[in-house]
This record gives C-alpha cells, sequence and structure tokens, in this order.
DNA sequence: CCCGGGGTTTACCAAATTGTTAAGCGTACT
DNA sequence: AGTACGCTTAACAATTTGGTAAACCCCGGG
C-alpha cells in the first residue's frame, strides 16, 4: 500500500532548498517549499503536508516561531515537523521541542541520513493509524487478519500469505460487503504510480480464492470484488 | 500518547456482552468479544488483549478451564484476566485465583465500578511491563534474554552473543510473532542515522539462526523477520 | 446459436528478495 | 606485532513473488 508523501520545505536559502529537493523528490516524495514563516503557514494550510522541515535560522519569522503557529493549526496537529539547524546550536533544540518539534536534522546535510530520517519520521507518526487485526465471524468461518504478524488465521488455521495478497485480502477484508472497484484495488494495493495490466489482479483473486476458498471473494461483473462471509 | 487497551469479552448472554461493551468502548478501549471458551482462546491468541474479563458459568468449557488455558500461552503470560461472577458464587473464587485470575468482578455489574476496577487492573499490569528480562518457552526449547547479564540461555545453556546479534535477537523475542520489517530492525538496532548495507541484516540473522536454531527465526518475505517459539 | 465482453485459469518468465560464503577492516586483547 | 573477533560489504546462488499472455468459460444479446 503505497502512499505518496507531501513534505513542505521551508528555508530562506535557495542553495539548500534546491538540495534537499532534489533528493526528496528523487525518493518519491512529493515536495512544496516556502523562503519564510508566513509562506510556509499558508502553503501548509493548503495542502497539509505530511511532514514540514523547518529551518530554525530565517529572517523574519524563525523556524521555532513558525513552528508555534502551525501547532496552533488544528488540520495540521498531526503533521510532523523536524528542524534544520547548524551542529552546535545546542540552545534551539530545547525552545524547538517546547514548540512542538517531532525531530532534529543537524547541517551539513548527508542525503542518505536525511532520507532514512525522514522515512523513520514518517513510519513512526503514520504506524498508529493502521488497524493491526481484523476479525470477521460468518456462520461457518472465522477469518482473522493479524497485520502485525502479518498472518491470515482461517477457522484456527494460519496461512501466511505473500505480500500482495495479503494487502488485498486485507483491504477487501477491511469493509465487508463493500464493493471495491479495479481502480480502488489499484490505488490501494500498488499505489498510484505502479501500473499494471488489466489481468493482474484477476490472477492474484484467484490465488486468493484458491488459499481461504472460493466462496469468501465475490464477484460483481462489470464493478469489482467484494468480500463477504457468510 | 496514549495506547489503546484491548480487551476481550467473554460471556455467552449477548445481553450482558452488550452492556459491558457499550461502556467500554465509550471509555476508549478497544473491545472484542467471544461466546464461548473455544473461540476466547483462539481470539486472544490473535489479538493478545491485555485484560480479558472471563464469565465464570458457560456452556461447554467454563470460565476456570478457559482461564486455565490462557494461562498455559506463553505469548498470555503477561495477560490481566479477571472473573465476572454472580454474587454469592463463593466457590468459584478460589478455583478461580487458583487458575490464575487476577481479579474478580460480581454482577450485577455497575459501570462506575467497573471501569474504575478495570483502570486500575491495567495500571499494575503496565507497571509490571519493563522487564529486563524475556523468557520464552516454546514446545521443545526454552530462551531467555537477559538483559542485564547480556545473557542468552538457550535450553539451560548460556550463549555470549556479540552486540548486534543480541540487540537484534532481543528485538526479535521482544515481540514473538510480529513481524519486524527491516526498515523497522534498522531504525531499532542500528538507530535512523547509521546507514549499512543491503545484506547486513541478512548475514546477523543466519548467525542467529546458527546459534540458536533455524526454528525460530521466520522470513516474511517481502515483510520481514519475527520469531517464534514452536 | 453464434458472438463479444468480461472474468478465470494456467503456464511461463522476469524481477525482487533473501541466503550464503568469504574477504576486508578495525579494534581489543595478549 | 600477532591474533581473535565482530561488523560490513561484495559477489553470487537460491527462492519467491509478481506480471503477462493466451487459452478458456460463462452469460446475455443479436
Amino acid at each position: 500500500m503505497e502512499k505518496k508523501y507531501k513534505i513542505l520545505l521551508v528555508d530562506d536559502e535557495p542553495d539548500i532548498i534546491e538540495f534537499i529537493r532534489y533528493n526528496l523528490i528523487k525518493e518519491g516524495f512529493e515536495v512544496y517549499h516556502a523562503e519564510n514563516g508566513i509562506k510556509a503557514i499558508e502553503i501548509a494550510k493548503q495542502i497539509e503536508p505530511h511532514l514540514i522541515i523547518l529551518d530554525v535560522m530565517m529572517p523574519g519569522m524563525d523556524g521555532i516561531e513558525t513552528c508555534s503557529s502551525i501547532r496552533q493549526i488544528s488540520n495540521l496537529k498531526k503533521t510532523v515537523i523536524t528542524f534544520l539547524t547548524a551542529r552546535g546550536e545546542d540552545y534551539s533544540q530545547i525552545a524547538g521541542f517546547e514548540a512542538g518539534a517531532d525531530d532534529y536534522i543537524t547541517k551539513p546535510i548527508k542525503p542518505k541520513v536525511l532520507i532514512s530520517r525522514i522515512n523513520a519520521l514518517l513510519k513512526r507518526f503514520t504506524i498508529e493509524t493502521e488497524e493491526p487485526v481484523y476479525e470477521m465471524n460468518g456462520k461457518n468461518s472465522r477469518i482473522i487478519i493479524n497485520r502485525e504478524k502479518y498472518l491470515v488465521t482461517k477457522n484456527g488455521q494460519d496461512l501466511i500469505l505473500p505480500r500482495k495478497e495479503f494487502e488485498l485480502l486485507a483491504l477487501l477484508v477491511s469493509k465487508p460487503e463493500k464493493v471495491f472497484t479495479r481502480e480502488e484495488i489499484y490505488q490501494l494495493v500498488w499505489g498510484s504510480d505502479i501500473i499494471v495490466g488489466d489481468r493482474t489482479i484477476d490472477v492474484h483473486i484467484r490465488k486468493l480464492r484458491e488459499k481461504i476458498g472460493e466462496d469468501h471473494i465475490v464477484t460483481i461483473k462489470g464493478v469489482g470484488y467484494k468480500f463477504m462471509n457468510e
């Protein structure tokens, strides 16, 4: 389930912006930028980014102030904010965390460190949204999907499914009875970027039916698939 | 950041379930339920609830039996179990504590009492969780990880593992069955700033398997690794 | 009855992941 | 210095998974 994260970059030095921007885009992030705090807040309200990278030292409204302001905005409560700071500006760390920052990145920036740090942050703050366990009770069958253990239990028997099959099943089960169109399935399991052929879903559906039984996944011709438990 | 506690409710009377369920959900708990002992055990294995509320009187497997069975399951050793019993069924108290119950709640149930009782129980549970020693008992093996002594004991035999191997093993064992992605492992064992190559984890995994046996660490392709004890 | 639009299956191949082994490097200990 | 050990990486092998093409089906409409 691939999602494209939006990142807002705030710094007054064009060089830095360009450098970070380049590296983030290469990693597939959607990158926006602003050269000062005021603009940053404006853009943030608009796009509701997942992550904001904020330079501490900026003319006018500095990073700390900007951070505090952003934290006031209710739509952005969930947004992760990280500061960008030169090594040695220790004093700002304390003020930064008080202002509601989630992490610090120190200059000079190494691309690899930057990326892995960002991935870690996004993961840490996203993970909390996913339901770890789904449970389905039918007349004569019980199916449990455990994301954490990556395990599907059918009537007490454990099954280990390959990634795509698991994601597909998890998706269908997440809303029993709901019909997912092929489009939706592609979006949610494969992600908006990846393009695969027409028959790919069918094949995975088939493998699933093979493993969990024919009766659970129902085809609605011309529309899509849905999961049922009866 | 509040953690959502998982509670499993076991009773054969739908009315009771509904009543308690309603009150618990209102308090922000994550509530699961089962109508008999067998199903309760199955669900408990899957979701690893923090608390199980067990009716004593049930058709088939009664509460006492169910409790005993649950106490056998190593992943559920930490789970708090409380019985639900009609006032006056004194005899069952004794049997109940012997079977490993932690507390009793008597019918008729008053919501406020119920909630405060449960909060107290969970509080106690949370405090006891921080242990420097993990112990895992499987069918034909027993593994103990002692952080303080930096020692791993397998079937009574002490092993001294190098730092990375130890940390890796300790991580996996800390949540048996949970699949840790490579990302997570890098984050938690190496830290988000250190960048190491793709094959590094594999090599450590291999060394671990060499030392503690092949069957414990399971690969979930495309996802990560998990520790099992069977 | 035949045809065409999906949907199903199967077989097969390419791509992605993981497993293994061995070698290089650095550090601690002797 | 010499040796041992732990951590990484490199290189290559072994596996698994994912995707596609193509043959097959099923069903409703000419």
